[in-house]
DNA sequence: ATTATATTTTAGGCAAATCTAAATTATTTT
DNA sequence: AAAATAATTTAGATTTGCCTAAAATATAAT
């Protein structure tokens, strides 16, 4: 159970640099990892060192080979995990990210091949994200946040980024994975979305809240 | 995932206080964690300054009631997860112990809850030894250590040490959890042992194996 | 193109958990 | 009960991952 710290910033590092893996800048991570900028700046370079990331000062990361598959490993483990939570263990959306976060870092391959076999190789996780398969490939997916859609336009809710409280809340306002929305009107002053979900109820979010949720048009 | 050491140190004083809660040496801890005397010398006055042993130098520690709580809590994750691994996973006995290390560290009462009736509340784990329930409760076994049978006597493989080479081993030899088997001779010498299993077959072990052998009468 | 602002890095420190070597206390032997 | 041996503790270091405050660099604004 040793090097969990560097598996939290690679998968931090992964996620941050999106499909087109671009450069992660300390101040994105440090947020992301709730540490301070110095902290992550020891971390990158001792990264660098066992050439999990490239590194050069004041230019952010990417990740190397051998990071990425490091990266998308934990990544895995912890959607595998959180199919397991939620479908075996009958968890909910919001409360399966913390235990996932402790679960990814268990070291045992063996345990991981066998989970997925237990499982029947599931393909995506409850967020909608798509779960890795043992050689660490995945299909991307064509989605954009709910945020950019233009007014009047369709799409279904595919992904929700794992904040507990988030998923709290969009459960309540009955937003879930496959809801159907459209875009009604897009208020200009504050960016927020009035939406209708499924054809039916109409319901006001933020525009901070709909950059969070992802959609497929 | 913080404490884990503290967490390894309080279930292995359980482990070496036995059934009647005796005091525990600095130098069989460090044996058994396979660190020095002198870091478990700071670890004792650190769980003792947090009152979960009772420590006084030189003279060994007892784990508080707290302490012993915290111990049997412990004990319980990781033999849940043994039994999940070995019931749900099919893992063999002797791929389980360093998975369940890892594992019985990861911090979720729901986690374990919803193992717990998941896995139907189990009694004893793989390897014999009591699952003790969510209030800390468990019967103990009056149990034995094979060594210490006299001649001629019979009685059921009950338990064993949970380690991966000794059960590597007991598989080949033929002696598994429930076993028959007959002290047909004891070697004054050496203090090894010839064994009859099952009423048929019949092997010699070694002293220092048949102390790691529980067995009931 | 300077200046102001924002970002990132360096320097120096701290706490946890471990270690080695030396000192202390207990136990066993003669 | 003194001496020898064994067990335990203390003292002082090391490593890891984090921190704050100050310095360096990059970016934006005038």
């Amino acid at each position: 159970m040793k090097n969990i710290s560097e598996e939290n910033y690679l998968k931090a590092i992964f996620i941050l640099s999106g499909k087109n893996d671009q450069e992660v800048f300390t101040n994105d991570l440090a947020l992301y990892l709730s540490n301070k900028a110095a902290s992550v700046t020891d971390m990158l370079k001792k990264l660098a060192q066992k050439k999990f990331v490239s590194y050069k000062k004041y230019s952010g990361v990417t990740l190397t080979e051998q990071g990425k598959k490091k990266a998308i490993d934990i990544v895995r483990k912890h959607r595998l995990w959180e199919f397991f939570l939620v479908n075996q263990l009958g968890f909910t959306w919001d409360e399966i990210h913390e235990v996932a976060e402790q679960l990814e870092h268990i070291q045992s391959d063996l345990l991981i091949e066998r989970l997925d076999a237990y499982l029947r190789f599931p393909q995506s996780d409850p967020h909608g994200d798509p779960i890795p398969n043992r050689n660490g490939k995945f299909k991307q997916t064509n989605s954009k946040a709910l945020a950019e859609l233009a007014e009047r336009s369709n799409a279904i809710v595919f992904t929700v980024t794992d904040k507990p409280d988030l998923l709290r809340y969009l459960s309540k306002i009955g937003i879930a994975l496959g809801t159907k929305v459209k875009v009604l009107e897009k208020i200009p002053f504050d960016n927020s979305l009035l939406l209708q979900l499924n054809g039916k109820n109409k319901i006001q979010v933020s525009a901070d809240i709909a950059k969070h949720i992802k959609v497929q048009l």
